[in-house]
DNA sequence: GTGGTGGTTAATGTGC
DNA sequence: GCACATTAACCACCAC
């Protein structure tokens, strides 16, 4: 399950110069990430020896990196955040960052992440500067990178030439954001906000249009991607229909249920920024699983996400007889393994232990090493 | 050469 | 359709 209807972000890889590129594998497969068929661009392939070819491109925004993404990123560059400081480059770190976010089910190449993470830090301290002290919705998507950068000062071995300046603007605090309930998104003090979803909804009239909006809203905390607009920041509609509490680790938002199966699951998928393919289900109290629909019975409920199946993938040269590198993928549907198998040129994969060919999802095995299987004659 | 940073450009989203 | 806001992507500069 795709949780994003939005096509797939265009992932213009770029290894060097900045210039914009598509990744290509080394082992003579198709490009990773494939332009849209609209936008063609000009392709100016560099062959070098076997490695990336760089491709030109016109400068094309990919999608939108939305809350999970974003907290992911932050997430794993908190984590490698000493790697960082004690490396002469950091872009192998970025690298191992990138393949965790496409492990997630995230395409980010290495530069999107770096740019993001950068793009951040700016957002943050422009953020800061212009809004000191008003509890703005945005210092609280900042949140953990104030803690990040906390961390830091408090890491008396950690040396930064850049640390003098940043810390500069990691002594405000925002008293108003700093409840460890309020998990991520922004959050507007007074009100509620409206979301892309929301407003796609009720164009199209959806049954859960204002379900979807409302049930999100009596949670106060709207998803990531809510944007605060002029006009609805101030008043907060309480919904009268059926609600149910759904909680995902820390995190309990209330659901309104009054629309159809689709409905409630977007509406959970939009109330806790879920953007991934990995299926979901609910469990009630009694751990039973139950289906999503308008006569579920109202009270609390735990969401699962699939874990997904993990792999090893053994990408060749050229010659398809000389190892390269392994990588690990992570799986969550058929259609994410065929995906997989169709960026890369493959029609399917081949166990290296037992030569077990494998063309579906259901026949992998979990942590079995497979290396690609193409075509006769490609 | 590389990373960090500030500033800028431009694609895209949103409101009216 | 236009104006404006947001933000991914890019550039230039500096420090090391």
């Amino acid at each position: 399950m795709y949780l994003s209807e939005k096509p797939r972000p265009i992932d213009f890889y770029k290894e060097e110069g900045r210039d914009m590129m598509i990744e290509v594998v080394g082992n003579g497969g198709l490009p990773l990430q494939q332009q849209p068929q609209q936008q063609q661009p000009q392709m100016i392939l560099a062959e070098s020896s076997g490695e990336d070819h760089e491709v030109k491109a016109p400068k094309k925004r990919a999608e939108t990196w939305v809350q999970e993404e974003t907290r992911s990123l932050i997430s794993l560059r908190r984590e490698m955040d000493s790697l960082f400081n004690t490396s002469k480059s950091n872009k192998h770190l970025w690298e191992q960052i990138s393949a965790k976010m496409r492990e997630k089910g995230f395409d980010r190449s290495p530069t999107m992440c770096t740019d993001k993470w950068r793009n951040l830090l700016k957002e943050f301290k422009k953020a800061k500067h212009q809004e000191r002290g008003s509890g703005s919705a945005k210092m609280s998507y900042y949140k953990e990178l104030e803690e990040l950068l906390r961390d830091r000062n408090k890491n008396a071995a950690y040396k930064s030439p850049t640390l003098s300046k940043v810390d500069s603007y990691i002594q405000f605090s925002d008293k108003g954001l700093e409840d460890a309930s309020i998990p991520f998104g922004s959050v507007e003090a007074t009100g509620r906000s409206t979301l892309n979803l929301e407003r796609r909804l009720d164009h199209d009239g959806h049954p859960l249009a204002i379900t979807t909006a409302d049930a999100v809203a009596a949670s106060g905390v709207p998803p990531w991607n809510w944007r605060e607009t002029p006009g609805n920041g101030g008043e907060s509609h309480s919904y009268g229909g059926r609600v149910i509490s759904v909680k995902w680790g820390e995190y309990t938002r209330r659901i309104g249920i009054d629309g159809t199966a689709d409905a409630i699951k977007e509406a959970i998928k939009s109330a806790f920024g879920l953007r991934t393919r990995r299926a979901f289900w609910l469990e009630d109290e009694d751990e039973v699983v139950r289906s999503l629909d308008r006569d579920m019975p109202l009270g609390n409920y735990t969401l699962h996400l699939d874990e997904g199946l993990t792999i090893k993938v053994c990408f060749y040269d050229e010659s398809g007889r000389i190892p390269v590198r392994t990588e690990e993928k992570t799986l969550y549907t058929e259609e994410d393994f065929r995906d997989f198998l169709t960026r890369r040129g493959w029609t399917g994969l081949r166990e290296l232990s037992g030569f077990r060919s494998v063309d579906t999802l259901d026949d992998l095995r979990p942590c079995a090493m497979y290396q690609g299987v193409r075509l006769l004659g490609d």
